[in-house]
DNA sequence: CCAATTTTGTACTGATCCATCCAAAATAAA
DNA sequence: TTTATTTTGGATGGATCAGTACAAAATTGG
């Protein structure tokens, strides 16, 4: 019984998360949001409550999208645990080169360096969606010990974190202008560690 | 034969570092660094050509002081290469959770992650800062392989890379809201690569 | 067709953005 | 003291900031 929406709000939430993505939270207006999502400023306050909510609910659904893939990735059988890790690092290494070769990284990483520090909420959305990722690492490094394909006196949680710690720091280094083969050698020196 | 400044430079520059490192790039106004700095918007505009160019300074003078105090814990003999390595990690851990508990982190790190990808010169003002970290713990780990404290069939070059980006992944984890013992365990597991 | 309800476009708010302008103040050389 | 030069404070510029107000448009239930 009243006018219905002329937009998909899914995919406005993505066209934002683009947009804070290739930007920055700070660097990303109100007008980019507008512009990106094709909605006018009525539309976006009357469906979102402000530019902080809105960035809320992209970086959500970018991390809902990122932990999908991964897990896709994982779930493959046909590797080895230790190749799994291997491929973890890969797939970042190759998305920092060559599927956003302007740089815009990786939008968790990216908010926890520019907004986790002033932003409480925004830094509690971080360190769950890090226990995330820490589970499912730790879970391809367990079934690798297992398998006795990762040493099996080493703890699980410590080789998740230094996992995860690789893909912050080959990222940090890939935006300082480290060359991908180099990248590529590091990460084959962690998986040494393993 | 003219009125003569009532301020340093060189402090106008630290402060004006402070605040960029407090607040980030975008999130710091003209106003906060008058305020920082005390003062006022002609001086600066005067002494400094914009906003862009008083960053460029602070960010130089932050590598300047940084570096000088990684030579100095370099130059100690009193530890072997792999105890400097570790320490390395350590004064990197130490920074991170106690000496600025608000969360600041490293300038070179915020910056590489949000201004690098759409600022040219300050890009390749990290990347020169990046050889030079490189190079001095390369020189370390070169040491430690003369003297069998770190193997020496490894590619010296390789492992500086791994440590410098073992230092931006455990700042990122950091952010993240990774405990301290987690990254101390994290970079434990690091040395493990040595 | 009418009434009720929601979305939408546009104009607008006051604040803040980075930067400039200009004249008063301060100093050194003449 | 005068003159030349530079710094400084404060006002100002136009642009943009995040967010709101409001009425026209669009739809469904009556």
């Amino acid at each position: 019984m009243a006018r219905p929406r002329k937009f998909d709000e899914v995919r406005a939430v993505d066209a934002a998360m683009e947009a804070f993505w290739a930007a920055g939270y700070e660097a990303t207006s109100t007008q980019d949001l507008c512009d990106a999502t094709g909605l006018g400023r009525s539309s976006i306050y009357n469906t979102f409550k402000s530019k902080h909510d809105l960035f809320e609910r992209a970086l959500a659904r970018y991390m809902e999208r990122k932990n999908g893939e991964l897990t896709e990735f994982l779930d493959d059988d046909t590797r080895t645990a230790r190749q799994k890790l291997r491929g973890i690092l890969q797939r970042i290494i190759d998305e920092e080169f060559t599927r956003h070769p302007d740089g815009r990284g990786c939008l968790v990483v990216n908010t926890a360096i520019e907004v986790a520090s002033h932003d409480a909420p925004v830094a509690a959305a971080l360190e769950r969606d890090y226990g995330v990722r820490l589970e499912m690492v730790r879970a391809v490094i367990e079934r690798g010990q297992r398998d006795g394909d990762i040493a099996a006196d080493r703890d699980s949680r410590t080789l998740a974190h230094l996992l995860i710690a690789a893909i912050g720091g080959i990222r940090v280094s890939a935006r300082a202008g480290v060359d991908r083969a180099a990248l590529e050698s590091v990460a084959d020196a962690t998986l040494t560690a393993f």
